[in-house]
Order: structure tokens, then sequence, then C-alpha cells
DNA sequence: ATGTTCTATGAAACTTTGTTCACTGTCAAG
DNA sequence: CTTGACAGTGAACAAAGTTTCATAGAACAT
């Protein structure tokens, strides 16, 4: 994939954080505003790159209208997770490893190295691939073991924005984590719910991918 | 809540649906065509009425901007979001009703009206078989503690025939419980998973409600 | 030097889209 | 019978938003 500059990264970046706090697609203007642009068409020209190279596509004409390709953002390993479902029946869940934030309000495929999670995604070949407003992650690990979700839970995150207490799926270095949101102030933390960790985690930059909402064990 | 109409519940799904599809939200024409309207104006006034529903925030004076109020969508119906790869894959998210302590021999409705969580299924190839009438239960006590399923948890229940090992809820005196199901030849037992408990509980009349498939727990 | 690509400005053209106004019909309650 | 809420038509407007055109400096390889 061809490269993207680290404006178009940026520009992208805040497109992805604007549909996630706010749920709908920042407008070309937004944008210029928020970079400062004095030219309207200076946005249209990193959108039109952007396209290009194949990381967003754009709706000719049409307002505020997006979208990321996920699969073009990063490619690495796949694991297989089988999902049982309340039916005799179950899925084989892909996840699909994804470098960046979120993706139309809706989550993105994440998948961390270390720690914690990796994102669901239904078994699809090809191109096509449709998000859904929630999503399912898979635990890995004890940080949340106080919180009562074990290694080996689901748990259900969707998109919105934290208030302090909420247990979030944040992006942390490039890696997904689980942790509970703690508001200081102005400062925020994220605290894991393992007495054999550290208490509070400071963050300076944070993307929150999602609120966990609940979690499932299949029986 | 105020009650939505038939028809206002049907554009607020059409844009679900259309930000699950697109990733992004339809504009008011776009509605009209989906619905046939003749004029903008019924859309507008259908969004009107939602937003004043509060089940949908409008951003005035932009295009193709909304937000739904998640809360305010507690309407017991069942809302399937369905996104699906480019070949036969498929998933459900199926919200759930959420059925109170049970009463009497019938899931009782009304202490919650919310619908708790979304579960995954999937379409089995072929037949689109209806998934069976399943609900969930609140977990009261801590009968089943050692199969670490808590009070306050959440079980959801499918109706169906128990096999020996599985989680059931069952009406025992009126009562509805939470046990495993233990045959021993021709003999049946319920077994609570609390160390505390009598082991076995012989049974002789038993109206098996359904099966534990899954805990929820809402964080 | 010279062309090419990237990034940006500034202005304007043009389309999309939300919004408003005037008017009609239906249906149920007072 | 009338009032009011609801649902809709039809036309028009103005704001929001995308796109195009002309231009230009900087970086970079040819």
């Amino acid at each position: 994939m061809e490269q993207m500059t680290k404006k178009q990264k940026a520009i992208l970046d805040y497109m992805k954080a604007h549909v996630s706090e706010h749920s709908y697609w920042p407008s070309i203007r937004d944008i210029q505003a928020k970079f400062r642009f004095a030219s309207t068409n200076a946005v249209f020209g990193h959108l039109q790159a952007l396209e290009r190279k194949g990381v967003l596509q754009r709706i000719p004409g049409a307002a505020r209208a997006y979208k990321i390709v996920p699969e073009a953002v990063s490619d690495l390993s796949e694991t297989v997770i089988r999902y049982e479902g309340p039916d005799d029946s179950a899925i084989e869940l892909r996840s699909i490893p994804f470098a960046g934030s979120i993706a139309a309000g809706l989550p993105d495929y994440t998948e961390s190295s270390g720690v914690l999670a990796s994102m669901q995604a239904p078994i699809s070949e090809g191109s096509r691939r449709r998000a859904p407003q929630s999503f399912a992650l898979r635990v890995r690990g004890d940080s949340m073991i106080d919180a009562n979700i074990n290694d080996g839970d689901t748990v259900i995150i969707e998109p919105g924005t934290a208030k302090h207490g909420d247990i979030v799926a944040a992006l942390i270095d490039g890696e997904t984590t689980l942790k509970r949101l703690i508001k200081q102030g102005s400062k925020i933390y994220l605290k894991a719910e393992n007495q054999n960790y550290p208490e509070l985690f400071p963050v300076s930059e944070l993307v929150i991918q999602g609120i966990a909402k609940s979690v499932v064990r299949p029986l």
C-alpha cells in the first residue's frame, strides 16, 4: 500500500475521531477549520490522496459521506476464533488486525499483539466488509479480573463517549487494552482492575474505541 | 418515553440500517426516496417527531448528521441488525427481550422494559430458521456461584430439551431456580453449584423453562 | 535548468440538502 | 361542529458542502 503522508494520516485520524465522537462524518469545511487551512481545496486534495491510496472511500457529491477501507490499513496475522452462540450453533470469527483507531463510528478491527484483545469479524473473504455498531471483544489476560472479567470472556463494546468510571477499550501504544477510565480534574488515567497491576496508568493521548457494556460468557 | 408511530420507527430503523451498511447517514431525500414520499417535508416532519420523542438527535443545518440516543431505544420489539459479507456469510445482532425475575410459568416482562444485550447468531445457510424465543433472566441468589454465575448476573435462557449437565431454569414449587440438571438412570436431580447447598436436589415433578446458554453481565 | 509531484491559496461554480411556507386531508377528542 | 394533532403534497429558498479552475512555491529527481 502506498504510504500516507503525515498530514494525510492526521486528517484521517481526525475524521475517525470525529465519527467516533459525533457519530457522523466531518464536512470538508470542518476539517479545514480543524487544520487551519485557508482553502477547502487543501482538504479536498488530501481526501483525494487518501482515496487514491485506498484507505478512504468517498461518495462523490454526497455530504459527510465516507467509508474507510479496513483491509487496506493493515494485513498481518489472523486469528480464528470460534464463538459459541446461544443456539447450538457457532460462528467462526476472524480477527482482523488493524493499527489505527476507529472507523465509521463503528469500531474497527483491532488486534493487539500482547495483552488483550482481538476483534471479531465474520468470516468473509473479499473486500466488502461491514462493521456493526457494537462489537464483541474477546478478553485476553487478567487485567480486569477484579471487575469479574476473566480471560476468555467476551465483552460487548459500543462506541461512544466514555464517562468517568466506565470500562473502556482503549488504544495505547497501538495496543488495545480494557481498563477503567478515571478522570481526576483534567487528568485522565486508566486503571487495571487487578491488584498485581499498577494502580493508575497515566495517559496523555488516548483513543477510546468504545465502552464495555456487558460481559458475555457462553456456558 | 413517548411512543414512536410505526412509520417513525420504520424510518429510524432505515436510518440505522443505512448507517450500518454505508457507514454514513442518509440524507432526507434518501429517506424520501426509500419511503416513496412525494415531499421531503414528510420526512422532515418525522425526523422532528423522532427528535421530540428523544430517540434521535439532529444537528440543525448539518447534512447527514445525526445521533441516536441509545437509552431511548428501549422498546421491547426485537431489533435485528443484520450485516453480511460478500459471500453468503452473515451475522445478526439481535436484541433479546429482558424478562425480569420469573414469576409464574412465563417470563414476566413487566420488571424491565429494556433491551438487555445483543447476541450474535449466525444465519444458517439455506434454511433461515428463526431462532427460538430466547429471553433473559436475572439471577438472584448464589446457588450457582461455583459455576461463576453470581447474584445480579443475567442468564440467557432458551427453550428446549435439556441434557444431562445442562444448566437449566426450572420451576420448583412455583419458584424458578437455576440449577444444573443431573440424570442418573431414570432419576433426575437438580444440583446447585454451591458448596453450602445440598448437593443433589431430587425432583419428582419438574418443569424446565429453558436451558441457560450464556451469562451476561451489564457493566 | 527543467519538468513533476505535492501542497497549498483564493475564488467561484455548482450540487446537495436542510428548512420554511402555504395548503389539503384524515381522524379522534371535546 | 370544531379544534387540534398527525401525515402528507408541492414549491421554493438559503445554507451547507463539494468540486473545479487558475495559480504558485517547495522539494526532488532527471
